[in-house]
DNA sequence: ACCTGAACACCGTTCAAGT
DNA sequence: ACCTGAACACCGTTCAAGT
């Protein structure tokens, strides 16, 4: 209370102007879920951010939920749109499919918390979005319009395995205190250990683990998903 | 305390004997996780469950995660091993995959919170068993070592991507008290109301998505991807 | 119309005290 | 060795009361 005594400067700095907006209430979010993670966003630390009540928030948004979805929104509101800037027309559907997963795999590294965000905001905006630019080139890429649905969900289906993955290894690393080379380096080590009667497969994946490359892995398994796109089917 | 007084009759009937184990807790909240879903599963209702006091569990398990990791490793466990009993040695791999795939959709399907619990246990058991089960048919496939990593990878993040997206829906299903395929239907619902203009292909989407099965869906996206696998590179 | 902040009904987890 | 259950430090959410 004392701190906002100050108040007769007309309205110049700090202080909120005019009323807390929605989009306020999502930006700060953000800030709070990158530097603190999931657990990190409660509806108190982000009161005081705001310098106001927890009720003030209720004002704007409907429940946690909600301020999550939004936050998630916002994010990938900025993913899809900014990859399209250096496609043409003459750019090739696949070169730009990569383009788009690239960036998202850039947000969720950026961002973990989306990746979990996105699995809990299933027919809302922000998997409209990435559904709609997946798609679009999907269609251009010439699918016939009935494998339209299974095609772009094997995509997304990939993209969100990947982004639940790094959303959890985010969290893991940062509860445990580790850099996420460091935790795969942990992890691989586990694995090295395992019983080879039991577990040979995963205890000689130990060493390839260690070694990976998350980013250049996940555009590896989406050339793979395009090639079998492009494979002529069997049956 | 009163329902407790007739405990004088030895150790017949449904007073729990011995002590409490860790595997008695473990079915419970397996039996709490099915019947009320994530949110269900909390250390009171487990407790009251197991006639005990909340800090009894405590003894067993050190801690929330700890408990759902074990539960998530019960049920993988059971499912990995099912299928394989009508596998002989002359089962193509791929047709092993396909039923290893089939039983996690399954598992998951009967159990969704398998799902967001097989995320958080990344480096566990849960997960180490799924690497083997399938990375052991990679290998059969005759996929060169070095891609064994990306190779598996792929599908499990594919398979983890749809167990995510099943979790989320049954989860929702739940909340909102729609079996799941009327939630689809509401959802599929939304999206053919999209403006044409902003969403023309996730519009379009709509009608396929209102008539697809996720169980058929699901397995075309592992064809598609045994396709890429069994298909050359292009470099 | 928008905000305040106390209050409610929960959580997971701990820990002295019991047997 | 194992269990009890009160207590602690939190949550999300509501709502009368304020401006």
């Amino acid at each position: 209370m004392v701190q906002n005594a100050r108040s007769k400067k007309t309205s110049s700095s700090q202080r909120r102007e005019e009323s807390l907006s929605r989009e306020q209430i999502i930006e700060a979010s953000i800030e709070l879920l990158d530097s603190s993670g999931e657990e990190g966003l409660t509806f108190r630390a982000l009161s005081e951010r705001l310098a106001t009540g927890p009720g003030a928030i209720y004002w704007h948004i409907a429940n946690k939920s909600d301020l999550l979805t939004a936050a998630c929104d916002a994010i990938i509101a900025r993913t899809m749109n900014a990859p399209l800037a250096s496609v043409t027309s003459g750019t090739p559907p696949q070169t730009t499919i990569r383009l788009l997963a690239l960036a998202m795999f850039d947000a969720i590294d950026a961002h973990p918390w989306v990746g979990s965000a996105l699995t809990h905001a299933l027919g809302k905006s922000p998997m409209v979005r990435i559904v709609e630019h997946i798609g679009q080139q999907v269609q251009a890429l010439g699918v016939p319009k009935k494998e339209h649905w299974i095609t772009v969900s094997a995509l997304l289906n990939y993209i969100l395995g990947v982004a639940g993955r790094n959303a959890a290894n985010g969290q893991l690393a940062r509860t445990q205190g580790l850099v996420r080379s460091d935790f795969l380096k942990a992890v691989s080590t586990v694995w090295s250990q395992l019983d080879p009667k039991e577990y040979p497969f995963a205890r000689s994946l130990a060493a390839q683990m260690r070694a990976h490359d998350d980013r250049k892995d996940f555009l590896a398994g989406i050339d793979l998903i395009l090639r079998g796109i492009s494979s002529p089917r069997r049956t």
